[in-house]
DNA sequence: TTTGGAATTAGAATAATTCCATTTTTAAGT
DNA sequence: ACTTAAAAATGGAATTATTCTAATTCCAAA
C-alpha cells in the first residue's frame, strides 16, 4: 500500500507547479507522493524504484527531471553531501542534515528559527540567500543508531 | 611563476599527514600548494591541470588521491553543492560559501565565532560534530560581481 | 643497501547524470 | 468531444565524475 497524499498536499503541489508554468502531470505527481511517503532521504536509484511500484514504465531521466521541477517549485529539497550521489528530502520544516560516519545514516536536525535568522544575518551586504544548506558529519551515540 | 609554501605551511602539511600515518609524497605537496596558490575553488579536473604545470606526469587518479588525503588531515576542505562535480578550498578559518546564480560564482563568507557557536548548540544531545559545511545560494549585487 | 609497505600510475570499469530524437500527454481553444 | 501546439516522458546513447585494479616506483626504517 503506497503514500496517498491528502488534499492539501495535492493542492500544495498543483499550485507550486503551476507558479512555475508547469504541470501537474502523473509521473511529477507520484514522484511527489512516493518522497512523501518515506521520510529517509534517497537518490534518484532508490526513488525509481519506489515510484516503479505504482509506474512500472517511469524512466530514470524522467525521475531526474521530475526531481528537477520538484526541487524548482521548493517542494523537495536537494542533499548533497560528500561525493554521493544527490539525495533529495521532503522535509521543508527549517532544519538542517547530520551525517553519522559510523553508520552512515542521515538524520534531520530541526532548527531554531532564531539560528536561522541569524545564519541569514550572517551575510555581508550585497548578498541575498534564497536558501541556505546545512550539514554536519559527526557521531552519534547509541540511541540514534536505530 | 608558482606558488611556493612557506615554512610554516609546510611544517603543517608534513605534520597533519604525520599526524594521520600518511607521508608527505611530492604529489601531496605540489597539490597542496596547488591549491594554496589560487583561493577559488577548483575541481579535480581543474586541479589535475594546475598540478601538471609543475608536475607534468601526475595522474587524474593521484590527484583524487591526494585530496582525499589533504581532507582527511583537515588541510583542505570539500565543498558540495548541486549536482557539480566536488570542489575543494584551502580556507580554513570558519566561513560560509555562497553561490550567486546568476553569476554561477562560489564567494566565502566569513563565519563569526559565535555564529559557529550557536550552528553547534543547535545539535540535539547524542549528536557531535567534527565538522559542519553551510553554504547559501542566492543572489550578489553587483559589486560582487567582479 | 635492502626491503616491505605505501603511494603513484595508466587505463579500464563503474556509476551518476545529461542529452537527444521520438512519441505521448496535456491544456486550451473550437 | 476534437484539434492542436507546446510540454513532458521515454529509452537508450553519450558524457562525465569518480573509483578500481594491477603493475610499477618510491620511501623510511632496519
Amino acid at each position: 500500500m503506497s503514500y496517498s497524499m491528502n488534499a492539501k498536499e495535492r493542492k500544495g503541489l498543483h499550485s507550486a507547479l503551476k507558479s512555475k508554468g508547469l504541470r501537474p502531470t502523473r509521473q511529477r505527481t507520484c514522484v511527489y507522493e512516493t518522497i512523501l511517503g518515506k521520510k529517509d532521504h534517497p537518490n534518484a536509484d532508490e526513488i525509481l524504484l519506489r515510484v516503479r511500484r505504482n509506474l512500472p514504465t517511469i524512466s530514470l531521466a524522467t525521475v531526474y527531471n521530475c526531481l528537477d521541477a520538484l526541487v524548482d517549485c521548493g517542494l523537495v529539497r536537494q542533499v548533497n553531501l560528500d561525493r554521493s550521489p544527490s539525495r533529495f528530502c521532503p522535509n521543508l520544516t527549517p532544519h538542517a542534515h547530520f551525517k553519522c560516519n559510523r553508520t552512515g545514516k542521515i538524520h534531520d536536525i530541526p532548527m531554531d528559527p532564531q539560528v536561522v535568522a541569524s545564519l541569514e544575518a550572517a551575510l555581508p551586504k550585497g548578498f541575498t540567500a534564497e536558501n541556505f544548506d546545512l550539514s554536519f558529519i559527526g557521531s552519534t551515540d547509541e540511541k540514534n543508531h536505530s
